[in-house]
DNA sequence: GCCCAGGAGTGTG
DNA sequence: CACACTCATGGG
């Protein structure tokens, strides 16, 4: 059976906001809607003007829920971009084109892991990883189609099948991150503010700066979190002159944007693929 | 073949 | 604190 849902979401670009790198599962399909694994649901959606139309399957009465969280809905995307507008100039320009580019809400575990296998590796082949490691270890939804594995499952992991799966030298983060957490844990995460879960997610093996980073911002929802990569690297040189190391480029990008540094950084880090040779496209196939 | 990738860990100055 | 080096591997 399948689930129909409207939900009314402005500014929504589905695109910018789903193919931009901030979660790896979601893909273009030739109609121009998007597919992916939400949880335990297939989910399809499509952009009808101010409408965006949620298809799931197997669907459910918390299907409209589930991607109003994910979009977070609750974002007063206007207001975040008068604030970062009236803060820079610079960026004022960059936000026009993007004015429907939201930052999602992932699940925390999906979250941690994903940015993990993240690391030194280009998104493309991210995506790859992760699909694999679903179709080993996640629950199946439909043909094909593979629920997230739960950190439950993957603990049950070894290193070798790890490596098998084409993770490199991740396999060995991985799983010792899959040894040491619990579920408790990241329960317990979700209760900490920006600076208290930055150092703990940290202290776990694979997870630096750019990771903990991403997993605030993307996973526990910490708007406040600038995460720096190469291509944020360039971008702070190309417009604002910053060089140095990730504290300081850290503490310039918080002085900078305030509470909203999160969303900053996403409309900087696709302003900068987009001025990059190549770097637009993030789904170069299919 | 070559280059690089949404870096982290470790050792050294 | 700052660098330098290694780590495996596949996509472009």
């Amino acid at each position: 059976m399948t689930t129909t849902a409207h939900l009314l979401l402005e500014p929504l670009d589905i695109a910018q906001t789903l193919g931009c790198g901030q979660t790896f599962r979601w893909r273009p399909l030739p109609d121009g809607s998007w597919q992916g694994p939400l949880m335990d649901q297939l989910v399809t959606l499509s952009q009808r003007g101010p409408k965006l139309l949620i298809e799931a399957v197997p669907g459910g009465p918390t299907v409209r829920r589930l991607v109003s969280d994910h979009l977070r809905a609750q974002d007063d995307i206007l207001a975040i971009q008068l604030d970062l507008i009236a803060r820079d100039p610079v960026i004022a320009r960059g936000i026009r084109e993007l004015r429907g580019l939201r930052i999602v809400k992932l699940d925390e575990w999906e979250c941690l892991l994903s940015f993990t296998l993240a690391t030194y590796a280009n998104i493309p082949r991210i995506a790859k990883m992760i699909e694999t490691l679903a179709t080993r270890f996640g629950k199946r939804i439909n043909d094909g189609i593979f629920a997230f594995p739960t950190l439950t499952r993957m603990k049950t992991a070894s290193r070798s099948e790890l490596l098998r799966c084409g993770l490199g030298y991740r396999a060995k983060y991985v799983h010792a991150m899959c040894k040491r957490l619990s579920v408790a844990d990241i329960e317990r995460l979700k209760l900490l503010p920006y600076e208290e879960l930055r150092t703990e997610l940290r202290d776990l093996p694979g997870v630096g700066d750019k990771v903990a980073d991403c997993v605030a911002l993307f996973g526990f929802g910490k708007l406040e979190s600038f995460p720096i990569d190469v291509w944020m690297e360039r971008s702070l040189r190309r417009l604002y002159g910053q060089v140095g190391s990730y504290r300081k480029l850290s503490a310039f990008a918080r002085d900078r944007f305030g509470k909203y540094a999160g969303y900053a950084q996403e409309y900087l880090y696709y302003n900068e693929r987009a001025h990059a040779p190549n770097g637009a496209c993030l789904f170069s196939e299919q």
